[in-house]
RNA sequence: GCUGCGGUGGCGGAAUGGUAGACGCAAUGGACUCAAAAUCCAUCGAUCGCAAGGUCAUGAGAGUUCGAGUCUCUCCCGCAGCACCA
C-alpha cells in the first residue's frame, strides 16, 4: 500500500536533494548532446511571486524538461531585472536603501522560485544590479557612444513644473496633471541620451523573415516600426527656401494644391516665412498653442482640422509649375517624415477635410481603378449608376478617392498607372525614393537614482567623454538623497563629483542620469552564458556554444518594446563583433494572463488575488504547475482561476500515486495500446505548447489503469512521461519503485506504434450525409467489409431500403457515407 | 478608423474537412456514514418521445463539398495594440 500523498513533505525532500546534488546545474557545454537554450523573461524582484510568475516559469519548465529528457543539454536560466523605479519608491516610503530592499526581495524570491521545483540552471544566474553585470552594460554603452549609436539628442518629455523634473507617461493623469504635485504637465524639449535604433529599422523588419516566430508577433513589430515607402520631394518657396516633403504617393504630385508645414517646422523661425505684417500674430499664436497642445488632443482624429495660412509666401509645385499656398497645421507632425507634406485633397482624406474647410482647390489626378471597374459604361445619362456619378463628382473636385489607378491632369504622365508613374515623376522633379518610419530613437536617460549610471563625464568645456574601461564599473554612489527634489539624484552625490575630479581632473563633472531598465534586459541572455567572465560581457566561445536562444517564452506586453530593443541591441553588438548572432531569438511564444476567479484581472482592490504560496501549501507545487498547464493552450489568451479545477488536478495526482496498488503481472491490451498512444501524444503536444491536451491524455490513461491492473514496466513508462509535469511526485514514485538514480536522468520514452494499433474502431455511418448509426470494424477494413458490417446492422439496413445505393464514400477509420438515389 | 486575435454546453476547454462537446470543473441522483467531508457509481447541449429513435445546435447569413466548428464571402459582437504616419 502506498503512503499518503503528502505533497509538502515529498517536495521539500526532493528540492533539498536536487539542490545538494546540483542535478540541474548546466556546467560546461557537453558537445555530445545537441543544445537547447530555453529562456523565460527574468522577473523584477517586487518582493513576492504571484501567479503570473508561476505561469511564466513553471509551465515552460515542462518544455525545458522535455527537451532535457529527449537528449538535449538544456540551459534554462533565471535571474533578476533588479534596477527600476519601484525600489526607489519603496525605499522612499519605508526609509530604506533601494539596494537593501532589492537584495532582500531577491533572496526571498529565490527561495520561492526554488519551491516551484523547476530545473533552473542556477549556476548561470545573474542580476542587472550586480556590479559585474552593469560594468558590461556600461562598457557596451561606451562602445556605442564611440560608434555614434548612443548619442546626446533632443527629446520631448513631460515636464512637471511643480516637481521641477521630467515625469514618466504613466505618472501623468488623464486630465494632463501630475499625479504627485497636481500641476499641469508641459511638453518640453530637453537634451536626452538616445540610442539610434532608427538606423536599424530596415534590418529589424527584414530579419524577421529569418526567425520562426508566430506571424502575429512579427506583424506587431512591423506595425510598430511602421515603415512607409515613398519619396522625398523638394518644393521651393517664394523666399527661396526649400521645403522637403515626404509622400507615399508621389504619383499624385500634380494634384498637390497646397503645402502644409508642421507647427514644429524649423522654417517657421524665419521671419520671411512667418510673415511680417498682420498675419504674423495669427501664425505665432497658432504655432505656440499647437506645440503646447496635449498630444492626446492633437492626435484626436475626430476633431476638426485647424491651421493658418502663411500669407507671406507661396510654393511652386515642381511638377505642374503652379503656385500653391502654404499653411501651418497641427495635423502634420513635426516628428514624423520631414515635418511637411504636399497636400493632395483629391486623394487623401485629411487633406480633403482641410481643403474643404479652407476652400482650397481639389484637383483630381487619378481615375481610381476601384471606381472605374465598378462603373457602368453607358452613354445614357439616365442609366448611369452611383459609381459613375461619384466619379464625375470627384473629377470635379467634390470628394476624394485614395485608390490607385490611371493618371489624368498630369502632363506627360497622363494615362500611366499610378505605381509605374511614381519613380518617373520623382525622377523628373529631382526627388528621391526613400522610406520613413514611425519608430523613433530610443531615449535611454532617466533622472533617477536606482539604475545603471551612464558612464559619461564632461570636460570643463562641457564636452562628453566616455569613462574608460579601467574605471568601470562606474559605480552607483551611495551617498545620495534620492527623494524627489527636482534634481537628478546623482547630481547630489559628493562622492561621484569627487571621484570624477580625481580621475579626470578639476572642473570635470559626471553625467548624472541613469539608464532605462530596458537596457539591462537587452542583453541578460548573453550574460547567463558566461556569468563569471571578468574579461568581457560573454565570450564568443560561450556564445557559439549556446546562441541563438531556441525558445523564448514571455508576456504579450513585451512584444514591441523589450523584444525590439533587445533585437536592436544584439544587432548593434553584432556590428561591433561582440556577438555571434544578429538575431537573438529563434522562436518566441507569448503567454496570456491568469485572471481572478471572478474573471477579472487580479488586483488587491478587487480582492480576487490568488496567492501561489498558499496554493502550494495546500495542494503542492506539482499540482499548481499542472493546473496552470491544464487551463488551456499556452498561448496569448487569458484564463480565470478555478479552485474546483485545481482540486481536480490534485485528485489526478493522487490517483497516479495510488496506481502503485494496481501494479500486476499483466495488463489489458487496451491499456498497453493507450499507453503508447499517450506517449506519442504527450511528446508532440509539448512541442506545440498544448500541455492541456497532453495532461488530458494522461488522465484518460490513469482512468483506464485504475479499472484493472498495470505492469510495473508500463507504470514506469508512464511515470517518465509525467516527469516533466510533476517532477517531485514522479521522483518519489520512481524511488519507491526501487530505482536509486533520478527519474530526471531518464530519457523520455519512445512510443512503440506497433503496440498502439487498434484492433477495431467504431466509425460513423452516414446516409446522404446524415449520421444514422455506427459500425465496428478493423481500422484498415476494406469498403466491402465495411458494407458487410452495415448489412449486419438491422437499423441501418432498414434505412437503406428507402432508396437505391448510388455512391459509397469510405474513409478507413473515419467515416462511411452512403448516398442513396 | 486601422492592424492582429477570437466567438463551441452552466464554466475552462477538445475536435489531420470525417460520429461536435475529449479531459477537467460545477450540478443532479445514488452508495458508504449517526452525520458531514472524502471516496465510489450513475446522469449531465436543447428539444420531441414510454421507448426505439427523431429534430435542432459551434455569433448571424450565404457559398464550396458526399460531408463544414474547421475552407470562401458578407455582416454582428468581444479582446488587445496602434492611431491626423503624409
Amino acid at each position: 500500500m502506498h503512503k499518503k500523498f503528502d505533497s509538502g513533505e515529498i517536495e521539500k525532500k526532493w528540492q533539498a536533494i536536487w539542490k545538494e546534488s546540483g542535478i540541474y546545474n548546466v556546467g560546461e557545454r557537453d558537445l555530445t548532446k545537441p543544445k537547447s537554450y530555453v529562456l523565460v523573461e527574468w522577473p523584477y524582484p517586487s518582493g513576492n511571486l504571484h501567479i503570473g510568475h508561476w505561469y511564466a516559469f513553471a509551465v515552460p519548465d515542462i518544455y525545458a524538461r522535455y527537451k532535457r529528457m529527449t537528449g538535449h543539454q538544456v540551459l534554462y536560466p533565471m535571474g533578476f531585472d533588479a534596477f527600476g523605479l519601484p525600489a526607489e519608491n519603496a525605499a522612499i516610503k519605508r526609509n530604506l536603501n533601494p539596494k537593501d530592499w532589492t537584495y532582500e526581495n531577491m533572496a526571498f524570491m529565490r527561495e520561492q522560485l526554488e519551491r516551484m521545483g523547476n530545473m533552473f540552471s542556477w549556476d548561470k544566474t545573474t542580476n542587472s544590479t550586480d556590479q559585474d553585470y552593469y560594468k558590461w552594460t556600461q562598457w557596451m554603452f561606451t562602445q556605442f557612444f564611440e560608434k555614434g549609436i548612443a548619442y546626446r539628442g533632443k527629446g520631448i518629455v513631460n515636464w512637471c513644473p511643480g516637481c521641477n523634473t521630467a515625469v514618466a507617461n504613466e505618472q501623468v493623469l488623464a486630465d494632463g496633471t501630475c499625479e504627485r504635485s497636481g500641476d499641469m504637465i508641459e511638453k518640453r524639449e530637453m537634451p536626452q541620451w538616445m540610442m539610434k535604433i532608427t538606423d536599424y529599422a530596415d534590418r529589424l523588419i527584414d530579419d524577421l523573415d529569418t526567425v520562426a516566430w508566430p506571424e502575429h508577433i512579427k506583424e506587431a513589430q512591423r506595425q510598430w516600426i511602421g515603415r512607409s515607402k515613398g519619396a522625398k520631394i523638394n518644393f521651393t518657396l517664394s523666399t527661396g527656401d526649400v521645403v522637403t516633403v515626404f509622400t507615399t504617393r508621389p504619383d499624385t504630385l500634380f494634384g498637390a494644391t497646397y503645402l502644409v508645414l508642421a507647427p514644429e517646422h524649423p522654417l517657421l523661425s524665419k521671419s520671411e516665412v512667418r510673415g511680417e505684417t498682420s498675419n504674423l500674430a495669427d501664425v505665432d499664436v497658432y504655432v505656440k498653442s499647437a506645440t503646447q497642445k496635449d498630444e492626446q488632443d492633437r492626435l484626436d482624429a475626430t476633431k476638426e482640422k485647424t491651421g493658418v495660412k502663411l500669407d507671406a509666401v507661396f510654393a511652386t509645385n515642381p511638377a505642374s509649375g503652379e503656385q500653391i499656398p502654404v499653411y501651418v497645421a497641427d495635423y502634420v507632425l513635426g516628428g514624423y517624415g520631414t515635418g511637411a507634406i504636399m497636400a493632395v485633397p483629391a486623394h487623401d482624406e485629411r487633406d480633403y477635410a482641410f481643403a474643404t474647410k479652407f476652400e482650397l482647390p481639389v484637383k483630381c489626378v487619378t481615375l481610381a481603378r476601384e471606381i472605374i471597374s465598378q462603373m457602368n459604361i453607358t452613354t445614357n445619362p439616365n442609366e448611369r449608376d452611383g459609381y459613375s456619378i461619384l466619379l464625375e463628382k470627384y473629377k470635379n473636385g467634390e470628394g476624394f478617392h485614395p485608390g490607385y489607378g490611371t493618371l489624368i491632369n498630369s502632363g506627360e504622365f497622363d494615362g500611366m498607372d499610378s505605381e509605374e508613374a511614381q519613380e518617373k515623376i520623382v525622377a523628373k522633379v529631382g526627388g528621391e525614393m526613400t522610406s520613413t518610419y514611425r519608430l523613433r530613437d530610443w531615449s535611454i536617460g532617466r533622472q533617477r537614482y536606482w539604475g545603471v549610471p551612464i558612464p559619461i563625464v564632461y570636460s570643463p568645456e562641457g564636452e562628453a567623454h566616455i569613462v574608460p574601461k579601467e574605471h568601470l564599473p562606474w559605480v552607483l554612489p551611495e551617498d545620495v538623497d534620492f527623494k524627489p527634489t527636482g534634481v537628478a539624484p546623482l547630481a547630489k552625490s559628493e562622492a561621484l563629483k569627487k571621484r570624477t575630479e580625481e580621475i579626470f581632473g578639476a572642473g570635470w563633472t559626471p553625467e548624472v542620469e541613469t539608464m532605462d531598465t530596458f537596457v539591462d534586459s537587452s542583453w541578460y541572455f548573453l550574460r547567463y552564458l558566461d556569468n563569471k567572465n571578468e574579461g568581457g560581457l560573454a565570450s564568443l566561445e560561450a556564445q557559439k556554444e549556446w546562441m541563438p536562444i531556441d525558445m523564448y517564452f514571455g508576456g504579450a506586453e513585451h512584444t514591441t518594446m523589450h523584444l525590439l530593443y533587445s533585437r536592436f541591441w544584439q544587432k548593434a553588438l553584432f556590428d561591433l563583433g561582440l556577438v555571434t548572432e544578429s538575431e537573438p531569438y529563434k522562436q518566441r511564444v507569448n503567454h496570456g494572463m491568469i485572471l481572478g476567479p471572478d474573471g477579472n484581472k487580479m488586483s488587491k482592490s478587487k480582492g480576487n488575488v490568488v496567492d501561489p504560496d498558499a496554493q502550494v501549501a495546500l495542494v503542492g507545487a506539482d499540482t499548481v504547475k499542472i493546473y496552470l498547464a491544464f487551463m488551456g493552450p499556452y498561448a496569448d489568451s487569458s484564463y480565470p482561476w478555478d479552485f474546483g479545477g485545481i482540486a481536480g488536478v490534485r485528485r489526478f495526482l493522487e490517483r497516479v500515486y495510488g496506481l502503485v496498488d494496481h501494479i500486476g503481472d499483466s495488463e489489458p491490451t487496451e491499456l498497453t495500446r493507450q499507453l503508447h498512444k499517450t506517449i506519442a501524444k504527450v511528446g508532440t503536444d509539448i512541442l506545440e505548447f498544448k500541455y492541456n491536451t497532453a495532461i488530458s491524455a494522461m488522465m484518460i490513461l490513469v482512468n483506464l489503469a485504475e479499472k484493472g491492473s498495470i505492469t510495473k514496466a508500463s507504470y514506469e513508462l508512464f511515470v517518465r512521461i509525467l516527469a516533466p509535469f510533476a517532477p517531485h511526485l514522479t521522483e518519489e514514485i520512481w524511488t519507491q519503485l526501487g530505482h536509486t538514480s533520478s527519474v530526471h536522468a531518464e530519457t523520455f520514452p519512445v512510443a512503440d506504434m506497433t503496440l498502439a494499433i487498434d484492433e477495431t474502431v467504431v466509425i460513423g455511418v452516414q446516409i446522404n450525409g446524415k449520421l444514422r448509426g455506427n459500425i465496428t470494424i478493423a481500422p484498415d477494413a476494406t469498403e466491402g467489409e465495411a458494407l458487410n458490417a452495415v448489412q449486419d446492422n438491422p437499423l441501418l439496413q432498414e434505412k437503406l431500403l428507402s432508396g437505391t445505393l448510388k455512391k459509397v464514400i469510405y474513409v478507413p477509420g473515419r467515416i462511411l457515407n452512403l448516398l442513396l438515389q
